[in-house]
RNA sequence: GCUGGUGUGGCGGAAUUGGCAGACGCCCGGGACUUAAAAUCCCGUGAGGGCAACCUCGUACCGGUUCGACCCCGGUCACCAGCACCA
């Protein structure tokens, strides 16, 4: 058997889907549409990796398979190419970015078209073009005007070497997300988004999507939302202490109260604190902490008391002392805290080191060794009018006091902080402000948008901190658009996050000069019916482009809360020795190569049987044979000579049917894996039979289309078989078909099968009882037993259960 | 530490969710074709025992429920991922 020519078949179909535009999604917007998204690449200078191609082969299935069942479909793709790697290479390498930029966008765009992705290549966008950031600086100025977007002085993730800040989500273990340099604090002032306004719709919502539910975990985890009450505690210095806390009910347990190095009240105090020296060197040496030496778990319980003021808990009006501590955060809830230390570990750990009272108010413990928290259904004790009420009970009691008595109220709070979002680099969008000594914040007019990224001649990041921007005074100085004085522009750019937080809105209008896009397009192309993207986004890019969305939504842009309808995510692919593939373990397989060898038809096939699209898998370059096997057995069929019979054979009809149901269900999960077993299962059966019909070989091509469009293609224009497959239906499956007239099934003594016998499908339950007990195996078994019970379970065994 | 997930042959992985464990593929062994090799085709392939038909064991480990457990329950271990002083 000779191989098939894939690499003159693979270039002829490429070329002419290009040429015909065979993939372009249509106009018309009375057809059922299906929007498929996958996540459009960074184009890195290292080009396409095989983690790309595992990605948009699964959903590029899918789009094919909609296609063939009559959907107006959108598979776009795209450029997200801002960035600091561009950034970087076009320092070292003295080029402009944006040179670097084509020039990466030219080497992806050539290896995502070997692969025969259906992508709908008239609808490309980029990031970086000015025509596309123009959207972007003008949604930001949309978040401005609904003072979403505010600059203010704080302190910010810093990452030392990218010489830049980073938003909370891009501090990975106390490691730049990027290159995982140290971050450190540093106080700046800086542009913010409040998304934590949405943090309660971020979660609601997650209940009208379909995503993978780890995606949803893991959203709600970040999200962070917790319920409780604020209280306030007065001092003997005269004001309050406004705390947060999620076990209101515990309140006659605080002895005493902590506050963060940070607070503010501290200043207030100096004149009546007695070792304000020792406070100071304190909060100093807090703030010198990176936060990795800050949040590290292991390290004991630090802190000083502030000697001069105390604390009255106002639920017994008791004195109690305050101190301050690094272990509660400025950041969260008010930043203080009441102390609890019988029920808290860390209240525990604090007031054994500095020999505070540890009292019980929930019975059921041992506070002696260790604080009682997993208490939620206990009962209360030490706690006055909460005494014997059942935690729960106590919750809603104690709230409703704090309320009736003005000393506190019911509280939500959350974790997600607001996105830190100006960067002090060269490429990435200008941010459309200018900064008036008079008028303060003024965003650039709408008819100056796009704010073009100035020329420039070094990007080098500087070390104070500021942009690379700061250094052009042409740029930089202008006239107030609201008063004409002399004012500045912003200097900072956006971060990599916002040109993809929309892009997807963009595709499905990609030219549109007045607007996102118009309302007509997006009213037919959104949601997006099925996303899919990597799991490290989950918090980053999933998370802002849903909150821009709910704000674009707010204000009339989009007509949909939500972007995404459905998401799903895929495993990585890790090298042969199962390690992450990267060029400095020399370990990366790079597409070109594998294609070059295999041909792109091999390699889609191989990176969809490799296993489970969820999980990570390695990449195991011997077993790509097996995938290059099947499709010169595909290839062959055209030799095997063909059976004479019109339509499918009789025998072959159920194993037809079944295969059709099969591969239609599992594209559905992306269960690529199981959907080509099936198909290679029906070939070899082809083979086994010594033949094929014509109508078995055109549903057979239909099946594996999807997956290896470049041969069915081929071979269907070979056999005739009428106009391009690509314009072809879907086959459908009867159920009726697929159902077996008769079935082998197993027969058990005591559960272990002894004898396997074929019965008819529909066999009563005593026939098939009385079929096994005939079999000489088992009638030898049954001598001399007592059955004690016989079960038939359908189209499955018998079990026969004998003392 | 908390949370979520995973654990099946030499390997990647199947198994209609309680009903024949190991589909499909890789690797490997044997054979055919060939001067030879590659490619291709055929046969075998969880472990142990038996000439055989067959028998025993086997889904990380220990125990339980059940006629029957990879699947359910309790405990243990290992690995992966997310969060990480969030009061």
């Amino acid at each position: 058997m000779k191989t098939y020519d894939f690499k003159s078949i693979e270039k002829k179909w490429q070329d002419k889907w290009d040429e015909e535009k065979t993939f372009a999604a249509k106009q018309d917007f009375s057809l059922p549409k299906y929007y498929c998204l996958v996540e459009f690449p960074y184009p890195s200078g290292n080009g396409l990796h095989v983690g790309h191609l595992r990605t948009y082969t699964g959903l590029d299935v899918v789009a094919r398979k909609r296609r063939l069942e009559g959907y107006n479909v959108l598979y776009p793709m795209g450029w997200d190419a801002f960035g600091l790697p561009t950034e970087n290479y076009a320092i070292k390498n003295k080029i402009h970015p944006r040179a670097v930029t084509e020039r990466n966008i030219a080497l992806f765009k050539r290896q995502l078209k070997s692969i025969g992705f259906s992508f709908d290549w008239g609808r490309e966008v980029d990031t970086t073009d000015p025509d596309y950031y123009k959207w972007t600086q003008w949604i930001f100025l949309r978040l401005f005007e609904k003072g979403l977007a505010y600059k203010k002085e704080m302190a910010v993730n810093w990452c030392t070497s990218c010489k830049c800040v980073l938003a909370n989500e891009e501090v990975i273990s106390g490691g730049c997300e990027r290159c995982g340099s140290e971050v450190v604090r540093r106080v700046k002032s800086q542009w913010m988004l409040k998304i934590t306004a949405y943090a309660q719709r971020l979660i609601d919502d997650l209940d009208e999507v379909d995503y993978i539910e780890r995606v949803k975990f893991q959203q709600k985890n970040w999200i962070g939302r917790s319920t409780g009450a604020e209280v306030d505690f007065h001092t003997t210095a005269g004001g309050d202490i406004r705390v947060y806390t999620t076990r209101p009910d515990t309140l006659f347990g605080a002895t005493y109260m902590v506050i963060s190095p940070e607070h503010a009240l501290i200043d207030t105090w100096a004149d009546r604190l007695t070792n304000l020296d020792e406070i100071k060197a304190y909060q100093e040496e807090s703030a010198r902490k990176s936060d990795f030496e800050r949040t590290e778990l292991s390290k004991e319980k630090t802190g000083v008391e502030l000697k001069g003021v105390r604390a009255v808990n106002p639920v017994n009006g008791n004195e109690i002392p305050i101190f301050i501590s690094d272990y509660v955060l400025v950041s969260y809830g008010t930043g203080a805290i009441m102390a609890v230390p019988g029920h808290d570990t860390r209240d525990w750990e604090f007031a054994k080191k500095f020999g505070l009272p540890i009292i019980e108010v929930v019975q059921g413990g041992d506070i002696e060794r260790e604080a009682f928290t997993d208490c939620e259904t206990g009962v209360m004790a030490n706690s006055g009018f909460l005494n014997d009420l059942s935690v729960e009970d106590a919750k809603v009691k104690i709230t409703g006091w704090l309320t009736e008595t003005g000393k506190g109220e019911s509280k939500v709070n959350f974790k997600l902080r607001d996105w830190v979002f100006s960067r002090q680099r060269y490429w990435g969008e200008p941010i459309p402000i200018v900064i008036c000594p008079h008028c303060g914040f003024v965003p650039v007019p709408e008819s100056e948008l796009p704010l073009k990224l100035p020329e420039v001649e070094s990007y080098e990041p500087t070390d104070n901190g500021e942009s690379p921007l700061a250094k052009l005074d042409d740029w930089v100085n202008v006239k107030c658009p609201c008063c004409g004085a002399d004012a500045k522009r912003e200097t900072d750019t956006m971060p990599q996050w916002a040109g993809s937080s929309w892009y997807f809105l963009r595709y499905c209008d990609p030219d549109n000069g007045g607007a996102v896009a118009s309302r007509e397009a997006l009213e037919y192309w959104t949601e997006v019916d099925w996303y899919n993207g990597g799991m490290e986004h989950t918090t980053l890019h999933l998370l802002y482009s849903r909150f821009w969305h709910k704000f674009l939504y707010d204000i009339g842009v989009v007509p949909t809360k939500e972007p995404y309808a459905k998401r799903t995510s895929q495993g990585m692919i890790l090298g042969e020795n199962g390690e992450k593939m990267s060029k400095s373990r020399g370990n990366v397989v790079n597409p070109d190569d594998i294609v070059d060898e295999n041909g792109a038809d091999t390699v889609r096939l191989y990176e969809m049987f490799i296993g489970d699209f969820e999980k990570a898998v390695l990449w195991n370059s011997a077993s790509i044979r097996g995938c290059r096997r099947f499709l010169d057995r595909t290839w062959a069929l055209q030799e095997l000579g063909f059976s004479n019979q019109k339509g499918i054979r009789p025998e072959m009809e159920g194993d037809i049917h079944r295969t059709i149901k099969k591969v239609s269900q599992d594209i559905e999960s992306l269960k690529g894996n199981t959907a080509i077993a099936a198909l290679m299962t029906l070939l070899n059966m082809f083979y086994d039979s010594g033949s094929v019909t014509k109508e078995e070989l055109r549903i057979f091509l239909l099946l594996l289309n999807p997956f290896a469009p470049h041969v069915t293609e081929e071979m269907w224009q070979t056999l005739n078989f009428g106009s391009g497959i690509s314009g072809q239906r879907w086959p459908s499956w009867d159920e009726e078909k697929c159902r077996e007239d008769t079935v082998e099934i197993v027969a058990q003594i005591n559960g272990k099968v002894r004898a396997k016998l074929t019965v008819p499908a529909d066999i009563a339950e005593a026939d098939a009882v009385a079929m096994a007990k005939e079999e000489p195996k088992i009638a030898e078994m049954l001598r001399g037993k007592t059955v004690l019970k016989e079960l038939y379970v359908k189209g499955r065994l018998v079990n026969i259960v004998v003392k």
